[in-house]
DNA sequence: AGGCACTCGTGCACACGTTCACAAAGCCAG
DNA sequence: CTGGCTTTGTGAACGTGTGCACGAGTGCCT
C-alpha cells in the first residue's frame, strides 16, 4: 500500500534544495532585503531559475507575478514545510574524533538540532565534556531519548559498532538517523536513514580526477590561473 | 555527437554507488570470499541486483554467468576505474573544530587519500601538531600544492571564509574540492566540487520526521512576518 | 485608463535513472 | 554430450528530474 494521502507530496530532489534556499533566504534577509527573484535566488544558489520556481510552487503559490517572492514569507513558509518551526534535539552516539567534532559544532543547536545527548561505550570518555554537553553511558540512551524526546539520532561511531549504535537508536525509539559511519546500516523500513561518507565524496573526486589525467598518470600544469564567477 | 569521447562514460549514480561496492567488496575478499553473485552484492549495498549488475557492466564485462563474480579481480577493476591505483593526497583549509576532526581521522589516509598538509590563517593554530600534519599558514598552500602534487583540496573553514579558502586552492593549482563548509561556492567551471552539509541532511530529516507527525504538531502564531532567523 | 515591462507558475519535451524480464552463457551431473 | 540449473548482461518500459517556452498576473508609468 501507498497512502500518500497526507498531503502533496514534494518530490526529494526538491527537499534536497529547499534548505539550501532557506539559508539563501535568511542571509538576505539579514542584509535587509525584502523581495527577490526566482533568478536572483537561482544565481545564489546556484541552480537554474525554472527549478526554483517549479521547487517554490510545490509550497503553494507564494511568489507575486512582476515581482518576486517576499523573503520573510518565503522562509517562514519553507521553515514550516521543513517542519523547522520548533527545535528537533538530536543524540550523537559515539564520543570519537567525529562524535567530538559534531558536539563542539555550535552550527547544531544554532540551526535547531541541538545536541541533547552524546553517548559512548568507553567508560573512559563517560564524563568529560564537549560542547557543553557531557558524555554519557549508552546505557543512558533509551532515557535521554524518552526524557528529550528525541527523534533523530546520530551514528558517529566506527564501522564495526555502527550498527549495534543503529539498533539501539531505534530499540530506544529515535526515528531518523544520520550515518556518519561507512557501513549501509540494515533498519526498519519505518527508519529514515541518510548517509555522510566522507571516503565515497572522496574516492568520487578521485574518479574525476583520474578521468581529467585521461589514463596518463597525471597532468596539470601549475599556473593556469582563472577565476571567474559564474 | 557524442561531446566526451574520452572513454566510455560513466553515469554518475553509478559512479556514486561504486565506492560501496568497493568497500564490501573489499570486506569480502578479507573474509576469504573469492565470487560474489549481484544478488548478494545488492544485499550488502542495500541496492537492487539489476542496478548492481548494471552498474558493473558499465566497466566491461567482468562477471561469469552462473557463478557470479571473481571478488578480488571487480575490487581491482573498480580502483582502477575510480583512479585508486594510486594515492590522492589532500590538504584541508582551516584547522577548527572540523579540520582537526578530519586530520584526526586516520581512515583518510587509509583510503588512499594522505593529508599533505592542513593550513589555517589564525597563527595561533599554525605549528599545533594534528594526527600526524603540523598545521601551517595558508601563506604556504601554494607551496605545499606544488610540492606534494595534490589536486584534491578540502575545504573546512566556517562558510564566511569558504569562497576565499576555495579562491587560493583554485589559485593554487587544485582541481578538485570538497566542501563542508554551508555555503554554494563559486569556482571556474573545469573545478569538481562536492559538498557536504550537515545542516541540510539533518534537514532533510526533519521533513520526514515533520511529514510523519502528519502535521498535527505545530501550530505556529499565524502572524503575518514571524519567525526571525538567527 | 491603457499599455508596457516584469516575473511567476506550469505544460511539455527531453534526459537521466531504475526496475523488470528474458535470452545468452557458463557449470555440472549423469 | 545433453539437459537442467544458475547468474550475467541488456533491451525495453517506466518513473523521476530538468529546462525551455510561454501564458497569466501584477505593478508602474504615461
Amino acid at each position: 500500500m501507498a497512502p500518500d494521502r497526507n498531503r502533496r507530496r514534494i518530490p526529494d530532489a526538491t527537499v534536497s534544495r529547499l534548505p539550501v534556499y532557506l539559508r539563501i533566504l535568511g542571509e538576505q534577509s539579514a542584509e535587509g532585503v525584502e523581495s527577490i527573484s526566482s533568478e536572483r535566488l537561482a544565481e545564489l544558489g546556484g541552480v537554474n531559475a525554472a527549478k526554483v520556481r517549479k521547487d517554490l510552487s510545490y509550497l503553494g503559490s507564494y511568489g507575486t507575478r512582476g515581482v518576486g517572492y517576499e523573503v520573510d514569507y518565503l522562509v517562514y513558509q519553507i521553515r514550516r514545510e521543513l517542519g523547522l518551526t520548533h527545535d528537533w534535539p538530536v543524540v550523537i552516539v559515539g564520543a570519537g574524533n567525529l562524535g567530538q567534532a559534531l558536539a563542539g559544532y555550535g552550527g547544531f543547536g544554532e540551526r535547531g538540532f541541538p545536541v541533547a545527548g552524546i553517548v559512548d561505550v568507553d567508560e573512559s570518555k563517560v564524563g568529560t565534556v564537549l560542547g557543553g554537553v557531557r558524555v554519557r553511558h549508552i546505557d543512558e540512551l533509551p532515557q535521554i531519548v524518552q526524557t528529550k524526546r528525541v527523534n533523530i539520532g546520530v551514528v558517529a561511531t566506527p564501522g564495526s559498532a555502527a550498527q549495534e549504535a543503529a539498533d539501539l537508536l531505534v530499540k530506544a525509539g529515535v526515528t531518523s538517523i544520520l550515518n556518519f559511519a561507512p557501513i549501509v546500516l540494515s533498519v526498519p523500513r519505518a527508519i529514515e536513514v541518510r548517509k555522510v561518507d566522507l571516503a565515497v565524496e572522496l574516492q568520487i573526486l578521485s574518479y574525476h580526477e583520474q578521468r581529467r589525467a585521461g589514463g596518463s598518470i597525471h597532468a596539470v600544469p601549475g599556473g593556469t590561473s582563472r577565476s571567474a564567477t559564474a
